[in-house]
DNA sequence: ATCCTTATGTTACATTATAACGTATCGATA
DNA sequence: TATCGATACGTTATAATGTAACATAAGGAT
């Protein structure tokens, strides 16, 4: 298994996700319900970014929803809280790698398989705090987006 | 008028764009076909994100064609030649101003309005190259924009 | 017991985007 | 000059993504 375009254990990697989740939404008076969890699992057992309706046919499958609000208001919930984030560059959603850490996240997306890295950016890029604030702009939320080739890919055509 | 969320001549900085974009595709060999540059002057003149449908619902009145493809193809025809951006994070589309030059484009969005500044990135962000480096990733595009009110909303507000 | 809040179920629809096939135009060339 | 290939446009249909709106359920506070 991966991480990312690395090796790891999976399985310890998805238990301690979900485990932070798990705890966040008990310090937080959030819950997490069976829909919710079932997502995050889904989300943090791929590693990559999946489409609203690639989770929605997993749920459907597992007698859990079969409507497409079913699946966006789990995933609010999740993006809200900070548990995932929506690759805007796709229209797709990753489990987030720093549940509970202020950050910004910034990624590196695979075209051939969707493989998502999540990485801090720099403190949102120093180049966009000076334009913001050049021009009095109150920024709210940055989307750092690198989409390319991972090495698997690379290795797979050659 | 305003570039960005400032005054300016607004008439001369579209003129200017169209020629930049005009001499272009002479040089490039290029067919600067009668939708698709009118797609890029009316993209020019609003100075923000357009959707697709708004672009089309325009052509469509001036009976420059009437169907999602034509829209589609002249702003495939945009983006491929660096002529003008999408904006992942609205799904919608915006002049370049940078025509001609070499650059990674970053946008400062304003939620309210959906004005768009064009800001050039350092160099496509170091944290970037050097995350993507780290794992052996080849970035081929990024995208960085930030969402935010722009100081115009804010005063409005206030 | 009732009410309020939060979450879910469901129908219907809105918005964004593309596939696929046909037509038109124009320059190259046999 | 006839035809061929390349490029762009016209049109129909449909795919993919996302939301509004209204009904139901379950649990806690008064």
């Amino acid at each position: 298994m991966r991480i990312g375009f690395e090796n790891h254990d999976h399985g310890k990697c998805m238990s301690r996700g979900i485990e932070s989740v798990s705890e966040y939404c008990v310090s937080n008076d959030l819950q997490l319900t069976p829909v919710r969890r079932r997502v995050m699992e889904i989300l943090l057992q791929r590693h990559r970014a999946l489409g609203a309706y690639e989770i929605l046919d997993i749920l459907r499958a597992e007698g859990l929803g079969s409507q497409p609000p079913v699946v966006y208001r789990a995933l609010d919930f999740l993006l809200k809280n900070g548990f995932a984030h929506k690759i805007e560059r796709c229209n797709a959603y990753t489990a987030c790698m720093h549940v509970g850490q202020e950050h910004v996240p910034a990624f590196l997306i695979c075209k051939e398989c969707n493989a998502v890295v999540e990485t801090q950016s720099a403190v949102s890029s120093n180049f966009l705090e000076t334009a913001a604030k050049g021009t009095d702009f109150a920024i709210e939320r940055v989307v750092i987006e690198a989409e390319g080739q991972c090495p698997n890919c690379r290795k797979a055509k050659a």
